[in-house]
DNA sequence: ACAGTCGTTAACGCTTTCATTAACTATTGC
DNA sequence: GCAATAGTTAATGAAAGCGTTAACGACTGT
């Protein structure tokens, strides 16, 4: 997913505790909006967005296709990583720069 | 600042186009407009958002006070990294109990 | 077949967010 | 003092986001 999905996603506080229970465990949607204190429709268009960002994926269980279970999908946070660790690298090169200017004038 | 802050204002494509941009180099108001191609009140508030999510932090220029210069604050940036490396945490967690979980059954 | 459960979709209203134009403050140079 | 520049604030409008209730589709157990 692009970056501005998934930081669109993980904005909204109810995202971020859903992400953060599938951290821990892997749920179904209804355990979901008990937990975060959602409607079930609220939560749903909820894991939608987060299933779209690629941070969550879900399955349905054999025993009972009514039962959708969600988990983290920790590969989809990479890009999140990625875009802190891209900025960390040019914060570098602009602080070696700044240290070249400081030696140059001494 | 709170997460919430955080991603909230990293939400925004301009105001993360904005902290890459400052990742480069410090940056006028001005400059930061024309470089995103916004309106200087938009940027306004968009850099107003920034300044106070702690993820930049801004300077007069001494020599003409008129001109505001915007730098980066890495600082502002750990609460979105400690965030993923708490979840990352748990996420571990999960996967050893998992392993737990398959040794007691072999 | 039918009633109950799980979850999604539809329709609606409210609130927030973002951009724009116009007006204003502060500072500089002549 | 006056015109020009840098930036912010105010007022307005359009679009998106989120929540709710109601209706729907899919599956299960009896």
């Amino acid at each position: 997913m692009n970056v501005d999905g998934l930081f669109s996603a993980l904005a909204d506080p109810t995202r971020r505790q859903v992400v953060q229970l599938l951290g821990r465990r892997p749920m179904r949607a209804g355990e979901l909006a008990d937990a975060a204190g959602r409607s079930a429709p609220a939560m749903s268009r909820h894991l939608r967005v987060l299933l779209h960002a690629g941070v969550v994926a879900d399955e349905r269980r054999q025993e009972d296709a009514r039962l959708r279970v969600f988990r983290l999908r920790p590969e989809g946070l990479v890009g999140l990583q990625t875009w802190i660790d891209q900025l960390q690298a040019h914060w570098n090169e602009q602080l070696a720069s700044f240290q070249l200017h400081v030696e140059g004038h001494k």
